[in-house]
DNA sequence: CTAGGGTTAG
């Protein structure tokens, strides 16, 4: 059903390679046919043709090029050279066959310096199986070859069969390059095998320090983004520390480290401290992308405008990537309307625009505007991609759209041919299990054609917590509990989910377990910014020099409020405590510290803007919509998947989330 | 023939 042919597959099927015909035709009888039927006279000097093709693959006439190659009775190295990058150029794989033909007629099969420039076009083509032929067919195999070869598997994504290749490249004696090394890591971010993956990894890394490429500055950046994308930021920082010389990208690749995995604040430090401290390095767009990045996980939105209006200054505001960065940056700062801005002064857009607007909607509860835009974006024919998907299904989820989320599923499938991935499913699972239908999420897991991943056991289990269904959560948990045993958020879950139901002994069960692997319980940490400067405030902290004063506001508030209606929901406390404890505890959440902080430091008539690093709890957000009310005072609070608005005792999640 | 970047995610 799902089994869509791609176009390279559909071309391969009909088009002449240099393999299947005419491979041994004779080079005379070719030139003579082609010269009777297209040349009745002789317009070229029948001496030398191969400055001619050669100038005309310099100005782009590669189909002109290669009519005249038969006319040439020694097309030269150089002549192949250019034929080959102009056909890499025009991305036209017939006219790449009809020159490997040629190339081969006039007997450079065996050179090993077209066959890198062969192997090359053809990763240019994505075309891996001819590369891997050009490859495999040439025996005298340079440096270079090998080199070229690795890249192509590297870049095309096949990363076993690219470390597979360096594995024999050693085994035979071959001296790898520092071109070698920078591929053969490549190939280990590729590969699909991940824990295996980066040990391969840092077994090229032992090589490379082995043959002296300590201090080599692309070798340890590639270095240091393989450590990056296996999420090792220690072992990435630690090449990065001792690398002697560091210029731009090195800076950046280590910036991005961070702001990928989590470690915005760190992302930002060390951009200041290049900033500062080294001189003559100026970011670039891509500098500007991973610092936007931060920006947004932190919400630091005066530091995101201060970079936007850096971005204007450089001229970078042309650059897709960085105006996408800034979308999500502000819609992440709860500035929705300055990323529509951005939106709508951009001249060029492209799909990931789109869906950088459609999923701003999306966290900000904009269910219907998500659909809209989307809708609007397919009317002018853009192909919605499987990321737009996961945007504008996810908006409905958090809006409750569920019969809009299945026909735009079924439409993903049926109309756009796109086929669902375990992302998919999961946020599938999301939108009808939050409007309580777990028995249909359920069914709709078990339909599944592939395995279900741990994304869709895990929007099952905290549909079930939202909903406290204690059966359902056991079956997803134990799945979760096999396909990551180290994710600390699924124990919580369950136990969660166990101690709403009042079930104390299983509830201490799973603590052991979660303690048995030497987990923890991510604790829940809530920050706001208030004039440029980041404050983080914990449940837990001693060290919060105006941690008595947040404590009694909170104390004089909730009684106040108490009086007005609002109910304490203890429930949500894990332990087996009585009421006064179970209140005690609600009132050192660190969601509300950062509201009372906001009260005493935010100035009067702003809006207090919070961001938390877990889903907000019932009895936060029941507290933060009376505090709104009572105070009246905006309070914007985004969790770890959307934002509450709080504005008159009502919020705009109309409590559900 | 080398290195760093955008959108999604329970």
């Amino acid at each position: 059903m799902f089994q869509i042919q791609t176009p390279q597959t559909l071309q391969l099927a009909y088009l002449p390679t240099p393999f299947n015909h005419q491979r041994h035709r004779d080079p005379a009888a070719f030139r003579l046919s082609s010269a009777s039927s297209t040349t009745p006279t002789v317009p070229f000097s029948t001496t030398n043709k191969n400055s001619l093709i050669q100038s005309l693959c310099k100005k782009g006439q590669l189909k002109r090029a290669i009519h005249l190659l038969p006319h040439e009775q020694n097309p030269t190295q150089h002549t192949f050279e250019l034929l080959i990058q102009s056909c890499a150029h025009h991305k036209s794989l017939s006219d790449a066959f009809t020159v490997h033909r040629n190339l081969i007629d006039n007997g450079f099969a065996e050179d090993p310096f077209l066959a890198t420039k062969l192997i090359n076009m053809y990763c240019e083509l994505d075309s891996i199986q001819h590369a891997r032929q050009v490859f495999d067919e040439i025996t005298h195999r340079t440096v270079y070859v090998w080199n070229a070869i690795l890249r192509a598997l590297s870049l095309l994504g096949y990363g076993e069969e690219a470390l597979s290749l360096y594995k024999r490249m050693n085994r035979i004696g071959m001296r790898s390059d520092r071109f070698t090394y920078t591929y053969a890591l490549k190939a280990c971010v590729v590969s699909e095998s991940v824990p295996f993956s980066l040990w391969r990894g840092k077994e090229i890394h032992a090589h490379v320090l082995r043959h002296g490429y300590e201090s080599h500055v692309h070798i340890m950046t590639t270095l240091v983004d393989m450590y990056a994308k296996f999420g090792c930021v220690k072992n990435a920082n630690l090449v990065f520390s001792s690398m002697p010389v560091k210029n731009l990208v090195s800076w950046s690749a280590m910036i991005a480290c961070f702001a990928k995995n989590g470690r915005p604040f760190e992302a930002l430090e060390l951009f200041r401290e290049m900033m500062l401290d080294s001189g003559d390095m100026l970011p670039n767009s891509v500098t500007m992308v991973s610092v936007l990045q931060a920006c947004a996980a932190l919400s630091a939105l005066e530091q995101g405008k201060l970079i936007h209006a850096y971005i204007l200054r450089k001229g970078l505001d042309s650059i897709l990537p960085v105006m996408s960065a800034l979308i999500t940056m502000y819609a992440r700062c709860g500035e929705l309307d300055l990323g529509e801005n951005v939106f709508n002064q951009m001249d060029k857009k492209d799909i990931v625009s789109w869906n950088s607007l459609i999923s701003s909607y999306g966290i900000h509860g904009l269910g219907t505007k998500a659909l809209t835009v989307f809708q609007e974006m397919v009317q002018l024919g853009i192909s919605p991609s499987p990321i737009s998907f996961i945007s504008v299904l996810g908006a409905c989820s958090h809006s409750g759209l569920v019969d809009e989320g299945k026909i735009l599923f079924d439409s993903m499938v049926k109309k756009h041919r796109i086929r669902p991935s375990t992302e998919h499913y999961a946020c599938m699972v999301d939108l009808l299990g939050r409007a309580n239908r777990l028995d249909e999420a359920a069914k709709l897991i078990a339909d599944m054609r592939d395995e279900p991943g741990p994304e869709v056991w895990g929007a099952l289990l905290g549909s079930c917590r939202i909903h406290c269904n204690v059966e359902l959560a056991e079956r997803a948990s134990r799945q979760l509990f096999e396909l990551e045993p180290m994710n600390a958020g699924n124990y919580v879950l369950l136990a969660d989910i166990y101690a709403e139901a009042k079930m104390w002994d299983e509830v201490k069960r799973v603590k052991k377990l979660l303690e048995a692997k030497g987990l923890q319980k991510l604790s829940g940490c809530s920050w706001i910014e208030v004039k440029r400067k980041i404050y983080s405030l914990k449940s837990v902290d001693e060290l919060n020099p105006q941690i008595e004063q947040l404590h009694a506001l909170l104390v004089k508030l909730s009684k106040e409020m108490m009086e007005k209606g609002y109910v304490p929901e203890t429930k949500v406390v894990l332990y087996d405590l009585d009421t006064d404890e179970k209140q005690r505890m609600l009132l050192g959440h660190s969601e509300k510290l950062a509201v009372a902080f906001g009260l005493i430091n935010c100035s009067k008539g702003e809006t207090i803007r919070i961001t938390k690093n877990l889903r907000l709890c019932e009895d936060c957000h029941s507290f933060t919509k009376f505090i709104s009310k009572f105070t009246n005072r905006e309070i914007l609070v985004r969790d770890i998947n959307r934002f509450h608005n709080f504005r008159d005792g009502e919020c705009s999640c109309r409590d559900y989330w």
